[in-house]
DNA sequence: AATGATTTTATGTATGTACATAATAACCCT
DNA sequence: AGGGTTATTATGTACATACATAAAATCATT
């Protein structure tokens, strides 16, 4: 029974995966080193590091120098989560998108904000409210705030035609961010935008960008009962 | 002005990286081949190779054979969520962990659970519902069915003492699944075990995983008002 | 036995070369 | 001009080799 060569690292990625699902190798194993695999394999150790660094990114394996690799005891599971543009968010489910811009003002926003962004306390800030449509029902109520010292550009621009959502990741591109999910209680205003009872229970995402030091922009995207966010493991 | 050569793939990530945000290359722009940023890093091809690979993955390149390395016009935040078990979700923030299980038995689940699980509509499965508590206080309510025709060992596993979050993962690797994130209002029992009013807002967590062709379990985990999912950008 | 220096080893990565692949560009023929 | 074939080109990957690095294991010293 002579075996066919895996001779790329998706072969022997597959391969990695099918015994270790086979449970040949199992959860806290040692499994033998590159090199061992790759003479197995009849490949080159790189193309075995290629499909080990990989599976290792997923969380099926850990890696450690000179300690090897194993079959990870709890693979921890990651999920990618694409955040697009809600515009193509909406379209990408086949329906039409609709924007309406809520308001547009000048504030000195809560100390909570202004504490998260590293802002001055008492500097004002551009505040938007902005609503999304998919197929004329509302998609989403978003809610910002804009640091225009690092984004100045946006003090010149209405946010009538194009959403801050949709403007800012083309005119201020962020270094790095966070992003946290949450359940709230839709309250009076909210209700209202969304077309739901208040105290509904509301999908929501916060997010927070950086320029490296500087907070670019800080908003609050939320969306009507029923809402949810899904992806693949 | 000589420039250091950029030897790893590291520092070639960073610059391009630089450039982009520097607006050096912007949104849309074609950037130099592989083979010439390698000359002008003084590095070699694959290098350069891992670097843009690498930046193509988070969304900030477009790479395409022959049309060549296009920086993104609208870049697609990609978050990686972590969904550890739960216990060491709770033990990561410092908490202590604790686990209840409310209730095993065998029932025959909802026409909408054994159609997305694909499994026999009249088909007994075993059902569990669980609590899990951080520093004695609830944490998350778990639903779960298991396919016991893909995991038949979980048969004679009482789920006392070790929850089916945890030995699911030691006992079923998953080839694959999905999740959904959303947010439901709080019924009573649900209301009971978390102590909070029925009707809050909770932040719900669906996951499905299958072992290639068989579902291996379908799980809800129910989380208190004011629970957070967070991850960085 | 405790401590510190040294060796060993598995992973991590850089390089040059070679070839594969996909998609565009160029060409040719009618 | 249109349509189909071929050439070109940038990315994608395989391989052999070399060296870097981290961490475990061993040895030496006190």
């Amino acid at each position: 029974m002579t075996k066919p060569a895996l001779r790329d690292w998706q072969s022997v990625r597959d391969e990695v995966r099918r015994r270790i699902h086979a449970r040949q190798w199992k959860p806290g194993d040692l499994i033998p080193n590159e090199t061992d695999l790759a003479a197995e394999f009849g490949c080159a150790r790189a193309t075995v590091n290629r499909a080990l660094r990989t599976l290792a990114e997923t969380g099926l394996l850990d890696r450690r120098r000179k300690a090897g690799t194993r079959v990870a005891l709890q693979p921890v599971a990651k999920a990618t989560l694409d955040i697009p543009v809600i515009r193509h968010e909406v379209e990408g489910r086949g329906q039409t998108y609709g924007y309406q811009r809520l308001a547009r003002d000048w504030a000195v926003p809560p100390a909570q904000v202004s504490g998260s962004m590293r802002t001055p306390a008492s500097r004002q800030m551009l505040h938007l409210c902005a609503l999304h449509l998919a197929d004329d029902l509302p998609y989403a109520v978003e809610q910002r705030w804009i640091n225009t010292a690092t984004v100045p550009a946006a003090e010149r621009e209405p946010f009538l035609q194009i959403s801050a959502n949709e403007w800012l990741l083309a005119h201020a591109p962020y270094t790095h961010g966070d992003i946290a999910f949450s359940a709230a209680a839709a309250d009076e205003a909210e209700a209202a935008l969304l077309s739901c009872a208040v105290g509904a229970a509301l999908f929501v995402v916060d997010r927070l960008t950086w320029d490296n030091a500087a907070s670019v922009t800080k908003v609050r995207l939320i969306f009507p009962p029923g809402h949810q966010l899904r992806t693949a493991l």
